[in-house]
DNA sequence: AATAAATCCGACATAAATACTCGGAATTAG
DNA sequence: CTAATTCCGAGTATTTATGTCGGATTTATT
């Protein structure tokens, strides 16, 4: 019941692209540099945020990554799911009409399975990437000359 | 970010005590049966409920398992933890006091991290066993009859 | 044109977690 | 005494997580 670390150094990789990128894009080695991630983890995460349609590179020399849209327009849920699949702590498929599980009728689990993915959801959706780059410029006003160590998480 | 079967199973196994025993208790094999559940492995789940205090065991023949406590006093939150250990998707510490994580001034995502967990704990702590067993028993009552195979999740 | 800096891609490797299984000891009702 | 149980620790096979690596491709710069 852990998110992976695909979620959680994607997400950091991501607010760090939309605080640092302006008109230039960003390349991995300085996102990795900064966040403290493997080169070539990263890499296979921006992949998989690339075909999620959530940024857009730039091959060749000086190239490198930026947001697809803007930071407003996407959400902690997006990120997340693009890097995770889907975010169902159980995919039961009970209340679905595509795939309905196998005795959903008689199953009363069913409820607390929809109640935790609804929990989930409604966490994730609920907050878009713009207002971690906002509260992250706020933190970096306040810290500034102090080394920004990174967290592990 | 997936429940593994040990809350799964287990939470059923649960509803299906709960349903099952009134005086007496029941044993392992009669649960993992209606249940469809291996019994060696049921058997290790039980064990965790048990340590958990969230039922008690009867041992030898005629033995079994009942509630510890009863099952308007047993959240969903309880039996999950119990089986599961904690259920942040995210251990991040940035809100304790006792192991705060590294750097967890300068995190963004912390706040991300915190409202999932808070989520998930509303959902599975909000919900108690009694509502499923109570929930279970009407179905129970309208399927009369019809044979109650089990829903794989 | 050559070089270096990047992304892109697929495959591989290792470690950890998951999902069981098993054999036998201990307990207790009949 | 026997059969039905729980109790316990250990073992195993499979899957998932977490990276690593080598090389192809693209492009700015010199």
């Amino acid at each position: 019941m852990k998110l992976s670390t695909k979620g959680r150094y994607g997400l950091r990789a991501l607010v760090d692209l939309a605080l640092n990128s302006r008109e230039e894009a960003v390349c991995i080695q300085s996102i990795a540099g900064r966040q403290n991630i493997s080169e070539s983890y990263l890499e296979q995460l921006m992949r998989l945020l690339r075909k999620a349609g959530l940024i857009k590179s730039v091959r060749g020399a000086g190239g490198g990554y930026q947001l697809a849209k803007p930071a407003e327009a996407i959400s902690v849920g997006d990120v997340l799911r693009a890097l995770e699949g889907n975010l169902e702590a159980v995919e039961c498929g009970a209340f679905q009409k595509e795939h309905p599980c196998e005795g959903a009728d008689v199953c009363v689990t069913k409820y607390v399975w929809k109640r935790i993915n609804d929990g989930i959801c409604q966490a994730v959706d609920s907050i878009m990437l713009a207002e971690l780059v906002e509260e992250s410029r706020r933190i970096q006003d306040s810290h500034r000359g102090t080394i920004a160590n990174v967290c592990s998480k």
